[in-house]
RNA sequence: GGCGCGUUCGGCAAGCGGUUAAGCCACAGCCCUCUCAAGGCUGUAUCACGGGUUCGAAUCCCGUACGCGCUACCA
């Protein structure tokens, strides 16, 4: 049994998108189920495209999302180089030996004359194929133009190959007329291999034994197996994989700036939370587990369930994951992954463990902490409506009623380090005053805060506000109520 | 245009000839409750269409429609 190699192959051409990391996990899932090598290659063949920093942003991604590669640019391999424009001079040679096998041929066309072919099939309303003059180009004749230096690629030859198939552990059985298919360029004039053809002698050079990719490549496949063929080299097995959506008609792209895993950090969703979520954009797993970290995913991950039709990217679904990646994480690490942000929100000299502990089942997002928990440090000039609440039966009088008894009762009140004490002291208050808990606590709440909802009650907040500054914020709310109802009414 | 692929709730999806057609997200309601969440429970909602094959079809076959992809010296 051969080795279970896949590679992920990126084109350095910018950020990663998030279809792009879903192909490498899937090629990192089924190396690693098989306890196979997972390959890392770049491909920048395409010397117009290059973006700077890409190859960067490709090692930080993968890095981050713990899809560890076993080769690659940066820590070598026995089948490198890693990087295909180092590899170049190889892919002249095997193209050469592709001519002498009679499965390519130069061609010396310009760009103007299969336009020009094309145009005449347009017209004629007849399906395209370039038929190059090129091939019937005498040996002699050939070398002739090539001493001459006149410019050329190498073109795949295609002919007389009637029905072809080949099977796709996603798609099946597929067949082609291989007669349609087009004599695509394998070299081009600046002596870069296509895509088309580098993939498919480093493929066969680094033992690629899976070739994973977008379903895209799924009309091309049978031109690449002619090439193996005409080699006399094994086929890989394929694995097709259907598109990540942006929506109903648009797969999820750079070109439109669609996020990226970059974007999605930036908004503070976790890098697990995301590898979890778009594990499951086009695969199922046999059960009903929804939540995996990456070595159960290793585990379950098989081939046979990842789906035929593609997968729209729903951040909904992403945004309560990473929720429940926030509740379900150990104390030590949600504290220190949740701290930067803390920290941005709040300068006073509080508890930041304890306002940690309150927001935790009430964020999804990193980036929604500096928002709820800005009211710790400054209290804002709130609008008294607030204190009226239908629910909470309370009016504004009710609500001034209720914090001149709790400023009394806790101004003589100091076991505030304890939270259980401050609770009992303030829920004993209600009864007291023959009140619903709501009409005493909403208040306090209100007062406390200045804010409509917040992490935490009038408790857990009074708790962490700490004696002194939850009496002065209590106080504000008497002054402006007593203010205000003692205005005429209108 | 030609060729290839796809089509189950609003989204992700299970299903491989006999099911009340799972589950998750979202949505709605209820419970819990010092706000909001979280949590618990319940609910609404899906087989693109038309023909076959079969005792029986979401499942198999054939068409149609729609969508996506390929048809580049991009990958």
């Amino acid at each position: 049994m051969k080795k279970t190699r896949t590679r992920f192959a990126p084109s350095p051409t910018g950020y990663m998108h998030i279809g792009n990391l879903r192909t490498a996990l899937f090629e990192y899932l089924i190396a690693k189920h098989d306890e196979g090598d997972f390959i890392l290659r770049i491909e920048d063949t395409d010397q117009e495209r290059q973006v700077e920093g890409a190859v960067d942003i490709i090692y930080d991604t993968m890095k981050t999302c713990g899809l560890n590669w076993d080769e690659g640019p940066d820590i070598g391999g026995e089948y490198g180089p890693y990087i295909q424009s180092e590899r170049l001079p190889m892919y002249k040679g095997y193209a050469e030996e592709l001519i002498k096998l009679g499965g390519a041929h130069y061609c010396f066309c310009s760009e103007e004359e299969i336009e020009e072919q094309r145009k005449e099939a347009e017209s004629l309303g007849i399906s395209f194929k370039f038929n190059d003059p090129c091939k019937h180009l005498s040996k002699e004749e050939i070398q002739a133009k090539l001493d001459a230096g006149e410019p050329y690629v190498i073109r795949q030859t295609i002919e007389e190959v009637g029905e072809t198939s080949f099977d796709d552990m996603v798609y099946g059985h597929i067949e082609f007329d291989g007669d349609l298919l087009d004599e695509q360029i394998l070299i081009k004039s600046d002596g870069f291999p296509t895509y088309n053809f580098a993939n498919i002698i480093d493929d066969h050079q680094m033992e690629i034994s899976h070739v994973v990719r977008g379903n895209e490549y799924l009309s091309s496949t049978p031109k690449y197996n002619l090439i193996y063929d005409a080699y006399g080299w094994e086929r890989p097995t394929y694995v097709h994989v259907p598109p990540v959506m942006k929506d109903e008609h648009h797969k999820l792209s750079k070109r439109n700036g669609d996020a990226s895993f970059q974007d999605l950090v930036k908004k503070g969703y976790l890098p697990e939370a995301i590898i979890n979520y778009i594990a499951l954009l086009g695969w199922a797993p046999e059960t009903e587990q929804e939540i995996y970290t990456i070595d159960e995913l290793i585990k379950v991950f098989n081939i046979e369930r990842i789906s035929k039709s593609p997968a729209i990217f729903d951040i909904d679904k992403l945004t309560w994951m990473n929720g429940m990646y926030l509740r379900n994480m150990d104390e030590e690490t949600y504290l220190e992954t949740v701290k930067p942000y803390l920290e941005e929100g709040i300068h006073s000299d509080i508890d930041l463990k304890e306002v940690a502990k309150i927001i935790q089942p009430r964020i999804d997002r990193l980036d929604q902490i500096v928002e709820s928990v800005d009211f710790f440090d400054t209290l804002v000039d709130y609008d008294l409506e607030m204190y009226r609440h239908k629910k909470m039966k309370t009016t504004k009088e009710i609500a001034l009623k209720s914090l001149k008894a709790v400023y009394e009762t806790l101004s003589t009140f100091d076991n505030w380090a304890d939270q259980q004490a401050v609770h009992d002291v303030l829920l004993a208050l209600p009864a007291q005053l023959e009140m619903k808990n709501g009409q005493v606590l909403w208040p306090v709440r209100t007062a406390l805060t200045g804010k409509q909802f917040t992490p935490g009650g009038a408790i857990e907040i009074a708790h962490i506000l700490g004696k002194e500054e939850s009496l002065r914020r209590i106080q504000i709310g008497i002054d402006r109520l007593e203010q205000a109802l003692n205005e005429p009414a209108e």
